[in-house]
DNA sequence: GTATGGATCTTCT
DNA sequence: GAAGATCCATACA
């Protein structure tokens, strides 16, 4: 993906990055859950301003930001919207494509369906950690690569999963009828 | 199958 | 010192 596709609108971005693929080394998959977050809203670690923690964000587009969550696991994002303003996609299930084998010793799991289906868990099985923060998408070593765009037809908004603030804006985007996905339906 | 609680650590107050 | 964009094991139906 060129730099321009993420200098947009970052619910733009997250609608369109359904159906890229995500790689690193051997491992890639699909993309058939994502998830935007501003910095006009709440939710958005970039909420309260630019700190060392949230630099990445206000960085130029096309860059990863990843973050630990609850101390344990490592969640990956793409930096959209001009640099400047604070806004990413939160990538939060994959399709399993590449290195299938790989990503089931890192997981220790064998189910394909378990192996992408949530924000921590791909993290883990394409071996994603805090040392690939700010790296370019466009370079490496983590890349998302365009594919075929899936109809929009497929694709489904709702609201986001895991947060306690603007829990109202509709702003997840998933893959209807995908079985990778990592929650089926949002909450209300 | 759904429900609940623990693990674990960076960042900010 | 507290909160957090999560996952997993365990308990019960």
């Amino acid at each position: 993906m060129k730099h321009a596709f993420y200098a947009r609108d970052v619910r733009e971005v997250a609608r369109e990055l359904l159906g890229a693929v995500v790689r690193h080394g051997e491992c890639s998959g699909v993309i058939v859950e994502t998830e935007a977050y501003h910095e006009s809203e709440p939710a958005c670690h970039a909420f309260v301003g630019l700190t060392a923690r949230t630099r990445t964000l206000f960085g130029p587009p096309g860059h990863a930001y990843v973050y630990r969550s609850y101390g344990i696991h490592a969640l990956l994002n793409a930096v959209c919207e001009p640099e400047g303003v604070a806004a990413a996609v939160l990538i939060r299930a994959l399709e399993p494509i590449d290195g299938i084998e790989t990503m089931r010793r890192r997981r220790g799991i064998q189910a394909v369906g378990e192996l992408c289906s949530g924000p921590g868990k791909l993290t883990q099985a394409l071996g994603i950690g805090l040392d690939d923060n700010g790296c370019d998408l466009e370079v490496g070593p983590v890349t998302i690569e365009p594919t075929a765009s899936p109809p929009a037809a497929t694709i489904v908004s709702s609201t986001r999963i895991g947060i306690t603030k603007a829990v109202e804006l509709p702003w997840r985007f998933t893959l209807a009828g995908s079985r990778y996905v990592s929650r089926p339906r949002p909450p209300l």
